[in-house]
DNA sequence: GCCACGTCTGCGAAATCCGCAATCCACGAC
DNA sequence: GTCGTGGATTGCGGATTTCGCAGACGTGGC
């Protein structure tokens, strides 16, 4: 046994609490093979994650801590919304005059957006929205985000099919 | 204790098996409440959760199987692709012609595929793509994407920085 | 009435989680 | 070279959680 990752695991090991030039820690392989574990199965036992990273229970259960605490990584239940009761949900594009960054954490502040990000292309932002129902997803695109100061324009593209949502990159 | 779902419990308790027209199972106020405290966190004991929604800590275990087993939700860790190696991600819209549902199958298969649904609006798809770098990216939409028969057109919008993911929805 | 079915509860055994002290190792100071 | 420091890992015992199962309960079909 020990014999996954352990080649690596002295030179890399200090890295796990390294910072790269824009605040996010640096993962060594290890913890990479921790996060992987867990995209399989969130609840896998810290015993069996270590034996399958070459790592003692306690050794995982610290550096699972760690990720979870720094932000790396968060472990979660996730449903498609459409299942739970949110019949409407749509991926908004944004175009934005001025500051592109504090119209996103205004789009962040709401609590019907569950995904922002900012990107290069014919939009600066792309938010995803989940709502209970029509009526909802008017308000939240025509009355809050329009309504923003600075937001040129926005188009909208209502979800009629969840085809896929995996979080196992990595697993290939 | 047993305080906060139970007035609904007998009366509520058999949808959690009951079929809705689309096949999707239609759950309960208590399912509900179960769900909402694994988004909170996924590894939280079933016995507290048991406590939170009022029901014994073996019921809550037999209900999150169900669950994990319907596929209404899977428990997983979750990541910002950026922090984990994986320099290049793009939203891709694509329109097709003619039947869509195949274009969005054959999106689901690919690997560098991580999302894909199918919406109302000026584009019949959008998927999000993880890539190494740009020659990955640029390789799966120009040679893998574009080359579908029936995709019509794409649109990228590469990412350049995640503001939000969250999957706490109902709790608000 | 009575059986079948699905769900919930209670409980004991096994496995897991948790905190802590000791150890190991790389690295810098002297 | 030696010593000290800090971070990571390990090994453990006790507390907690998970797991499987048998029994109880409520509802609907016959």
């Amino acid at each position: 046994m020990h014999s996954e990752v352990v080649a690596s695991r002295n030179a890399d090991q200090r890295d796990s609490s390294r910072e790269s030039r824009n605040g996010t820690p640096q993962l060594d392989a290890v913890s990479l093979a921790i996060i992987q574990q867990l995209q399989e199965d969130g609840r896998r036992p810290y015993a069996a994650i270590g034996k399958a990273v070459g790592l003692s229970e306690a050794a995982v259960r610290q550096r699972v801590q760690k990720l979870l605490d720094q932000g790396v990584m968060q472990i979660v239940a996730v449903t498609d919304p459409l299942t739970v009761g949110f019949r409407r949900q749509a991926m908004v594009g944004v175009n934005v005059e001025g500051d592109v960054e504090s119209i996103a954490d205004a789009l962040t502040a709401m609590s019907e957006v569950e995904y922002v990000v900012m990107t290069a292309g014919s939009f600066d932002i792309l938010a995803e929205i989940v709502c209970e129902d029509d009526d909802h997803l008017l308000d939240v695109i025509n009355k809050r985000i329009r309504a923003l100061p600075g937001v040129r324009s926005t188009e909208s593209f209502v979800y009629l099919k969840l085809k896929k949502q995996t979080y196992m990159w990595g697993t290939r």
